[in-house]
DNA sequence: CTGAAAGCGCTTACAG
DNA sequence: CTGAAAGCGCTTACAG
């Protein structure tokens, strides 16, 4: 690896202006810029991304936070994969790269400050925060970090911290009232664990769209699920064996829906006949599955992008609060309902 | 941000010391490494990586090369997300960080180049490489780099690079005998793109298995497809067309099989009794779409942790060539066969 | 076991 | 438009 010595060298000019030439372009003469740019091409000179982090105190990198422990369910995030792909697409976009945080370390005498130690270690310039379902103390510790963050589907704000999540209320009354178009008037919901924000005004949005048209939602209607298969066809089970069991169910998420339709076939019923069902997300395989689920879309590239453009805009301007992004959702038809 | 000077004098020794003790702890005395992790841990010191970095040339980080390009299909790989964790979950375990180098410029001059000059720039310890399913030249200068590299399902080798691939062929071969055991004796097979290695060995092995049966393959039971649901549908299409259709598939993809059974159905035939499938993979869809897609699986977790223990040997050993890991494949039956 | 000092490869006021 | 020089925060022979 040449190094800026060499190069100035090579080129008979200070290092000072070949780091300009990096730098502040404009401000070297076309002639010399160019003289430095060839000698960077032959000799093969790359600025030392380690030395330009220690002198300007920026890296140009962003730290993404995804815990993935296996004993918790959470790290399964249903598309997290295209997240990535948008987020790191529009990253590089500005420069900036993506460092993937090593998993919480449980002998960590205190972990609550790890993603903190990380910013600080690796100069990082900041932060994007993927909820893993569960309420983890270390993300407290970032809203009032002096580094900008994103979270998505995690409400947590601060000076320079704000948040990407859909508008799962919206998505929910979609949901709802594509059910009562329908004809439904007996509609229950698999709600999402009710700690998490998704799980929790999902429900909000569901139970505000029936109260809206007029129709009842019994407390037996309500069962709670936990974003996975398994509980959406517990959830699906108890409904179906009620005294008066729903015609339309509402899960909020594909993986419980999916379940959920497994219960009903498992019952001798019938989907959409029987028992209609609505899903949240749409995951790939909710197009897959016969009869195809009928769900609420989220905006899987839009995580990525705008946590993208969200830090930037703190990076940019480190005084102004950064307004949290709210993604439309869509209602997709499929044969389900 | 405290720094080395200011602990160094809030102990009252030389910074020397307490480098030291981040760094050969069994070289200072008992007494005074105590008294210095005590004022690290009172003023909040943390070593800064970029100054480490720029003195000792290990930056502790991996390259993740995964080049996400929408225009090529090849961005979606089928289980990327449990090789994410599976990797970074090892390597974390022996203190590396996992990089996401940023997609291709296509302005880049020197495409070629690109992922050994992030080496570079970043100083990175080693780089691991995801096939995108396409042949992209910048791998190839990848082989004979003086960085050690891991590939995943690419066959690249060089004195510093190896790769992890699942034995294709071996699975192959137990889908095959899989439908021969069940009675067939016309069956064909949906391949992989033959450019690639992975969608190449399947067809070896499927091909090898038959003829060790003493089963013929005609040539028009051989349809390439693309690893995708689209390729799957009109391959099958082309063999339900077949004056003499196969009775059995081996399709080298999950979403290809998926696509081939609804080509079936779609043809008002049924699965597995008028045409048993078998895919490859077992992605999270097999065991949800109908009646079960039997499938040969791959260890999605171990591409992760051999990729990480490989990297980690060729770390240890510069001079030792890591030897390529096979992983084993698995049948799993479920209702298509 | 500990310290003084050079060096890692850059950037950036400060002069000119 | 360009250069000399200090500084970013560490590590590591070299002495003692």
């Amino acid at each position: 690896m040449a190094t800026i010595r060499e190069l100035a060298r090579h080129c008979g000019v200070s290092v000072a202006t070949v780091s300009r030439v990096f730098n502040t372009p404009e401000v070297v003469s076309q002639e010399t810029r160019q003289r430095i740019l060839d000698g960077a091409r032959q000799i093969g000179y790359l600025p030392n991304e380690s030395a330009r982090t220690l002198a300007t105190k920026k890296s140009h990198l962003v730290g993404l936070v995804w815990d993935t422990d296996h004993r918790r369910p959470g790290w399964r995030h249903p598309f997290l994969q295209e997240i990535l792909v948008a987020l790191k697409t529009a990253l590089s976009g500005y420069g900036l790269h993506l460092l993937m945080l090593a998993a919480a370390d449980s002998t960590d005498p205190d972990a609550r400050q790890r993603y903190l130690r990380a910013v600080h270690r690796h100069s990082l310039d900041g932060l994007v925060i993927i909820d893993n379902g569960d309420r983890d103390p270390a993300v407290l510790t970032l809203a009032d970090a002096d580094v900008p963050c994103v979270a998505l589907d995690l409400r947590v704000t601060g000076p320079k911290t704000t948040y990407v999540t859909s508008d799962n209320a919206g998505g929910a009354a979609l949901a709802a009232r594509h059910l009562i178009e329908r004809g439904h008037r007996r509609i229950a919901t698999i709600t999402g664990p009710q700690q998490t924000w998704p799980g929790a005004e999902r429900l909000t949005g569901f139970r505000s769209a029936l109260a809206g048209a007029g129709i009842a939602l019994p407390a037996e209607y309500v069962v709670e699920g936990n974003f996975y298969l398994d509980g959406g066809h517990a959830a699906m089970r108890r409904l179906l064996a009620l005294p008066d069991p729903p015609t339309a169910v509402f899960a909020a998420g594909d993986e419980m829906a999916i379940g959920a339709m497994r219960a009903v076939s498992e019952a001798g019923r019938h989907v959409p006949g029987d028992v209609a069902v609505v899903g949240f997300d749409d995951i790939d395989v909710a197009a897959l599955v016969p009869p195809g689920l009928t769900t609420i879309a989220q905006d899987k590239a839009g995580f990525g992008t705008a946590a993208a453009e969200a830090l930037v805009t703190m990076l940019r301007d480190p005084g102004e609060p950064c307004e949290p992004t709210r993604l439309p959702t869509t209602l997709i038809v499929r044969g389900s309902t």
